[in-house]
RNA sequence: GCGGAAUUGGUGAAGUGGUUAACACACCGGAUUGUGGCUCCGGCAUGCGUGGGUUCGACCCCCACAUUUCGCC
């Protein structure tokens, strides 16, 4: 069982320090959570994982629901017997990837149908089902299906999926049986104040054990209706339950998003980053298939202390990701997704310090570049 | 020595007597935010072995030379 508690909160900001515990461990929030999609955070051993210090990890109900089965993950035993990781793991509800992976063939009150991606058959997915799928998988922390509209949706639009979108987690909530694992609600309505105020003091009508922010970050978004979109859930929710930005990567959305009073943030991005040849570091990031990194045999950043960076070069690491080979997307996942642990470390240091704003000016300044606003 | 074939960017190669030489790989950049695991988007031969000629116009036709390759003595 997953417990919260905030801890301190900062006197010039929304941020907040806080404990998750959970097995008799304790996690530090702000945190970061890497994505093990199909049960695997890609490249990486679940020892790997830990090593880089991350705490909880995403897998996704709907990639595990079509393949092997969630069924096939109960009879294992459940995600941590399955992919032997003991931390806490949380699973998104299927509803982002109908929209973004599937295409729906209709959305209707009942639920959506789709198209399953690998084989072509008709898939219904209703907020009951994925609720009973997150519990087959033996998830600790669990997402109401939500609809996930576009960026561009308009008003009206979003008015009433906001409105279908809490009879959904409501729905979802009725058959929840609440045995070990929180339940979160989804706060959508995209960058308009009257609608994530609506949709955060609805949810909390229902009930959740957490609050997620969702349908931030689609296509486009602007960083502006990012952090409204933010600043008008955590306005209105529970000071005493977690908040989680849903797919939100990027450091400087981090940055913000704690300074806005969010907690968890999950994203693709340090890993897939990795894959694409991609390295953060303290002064951006970089790309390590550039030429000038054919005979830099000097680590990817000298202060940082993960794996990669102890023991490997820019350039043997170049030459992996040149040849194909995944041991350069595995150090570069190792490295990334350290950076982002790490960074969310600093920020939890400054949040304790009471000098986050400073922090954040001088981190971007580093980050960006001396021209940077 | 004689006869045949070939010669297009870093590589493999398409190509037609008529404005900007296809495509692929490699290379050089960029992208990537609730993950379809090698993706997506750009750039990249002012030149078609060399030198002549024919033609209004030639990578494409003709001649010579060079190189490669095959066959024969």
């Amino acid at each position: 069982m997953v417990e919260f508690k905030v801890w301190q909160k900062d006197k010039k900001t929304k941020a907040r320090y806080g404990k998750i515990t959970y097995n008799g461990k304790e996690y530090e929030t702000p945190m970061f959570m890497p994505v093990g999609t199909q049960a695997s955070v890609k490249t990486l051993s679940p020892e790997e994982v830990k090593e880089t210090k991350a705490g909880i990890i995403l897998a996704n109900t709907y990639h595990l629901w079509l393949k092997p089965g969630d069924e096939v993950v109960k009879m294992a035993g459940g995600l941590h017997k399955f992919m032997n990781y003991d931390g806490p793991i949380l699973t998104d509800s299927g509803g982002f990837q109908v929209f973004s992976l599937a295409k729906p063939k209709d959305i209707s009150e009942e639920g959506v149908h789709f198209k399953n991606q690998y084989n072509g058959d008709s898939l219904f997915l209703t907020p009951e089902k994925s609720i009973q799928i997150q519990e087959n998988l033996g998830s600790d922390i669990i997402m109401s299906f939500d609809e996930c509209p576009p960026a561009s949706a308009s008003y009206e639009y979003l008015k009433q999926s906001v409105e279908r979108t809490l009879r959904w987690a409501k729905r979802g909530k009725d058959v929840f049986k609440g045995k070990d694992a929180l339940l979160f609600g989804i706060c959508q309505g995209g960058a308009y104040q009257d609608l994530r105020k609506f949709s955060a003091l609805e949810l909390q009508k229902i009930g959740f054990d957490g609050y997620s922010i969702g349908g931030v970050a689609n296509d486009h978004e602007s960083k502006e209706d990012m952090y409204k979109a933010f600043d008008y859930s955590t306005d209105y929710l529970p000071e005493d339950k977690l908040r989680y930005a849903m797919g939100i990567g990027e450091p400087i959305d981090l940055i913000e998003g704690v300074i806005r009073g969010i907690d968890l943030f999950d994203c693709v991005s340090p890993t897939r980053l990795a894959r694409h040849g991609h390295a953060l570091t303290k002064k951006g990031k970089i790309n390590l298939k550039n030429a000038q990194y054919k005979t830099d045999f000097t680590p990817i950043s000298d202060e940082c202390d993960c794996y990669a960076c102890k023991h490997y070069t820019k350039a043997y690491i170049k030459h992996l990701i040149n040849a194909n080979e995944t041991f350069g997307a595995r150090l570069l996942s190792i490295h990334n997704i350290r950076f982002l642990v790490s960074l969310m470390e600093d920020i939890r240091m400054a949040i304790k310090e009471e000098r986050l704003l400073e922090f954040r000016d001088e981190f971007l300044k580093e980050y960006y570049g001396e021209d940077f606003k």
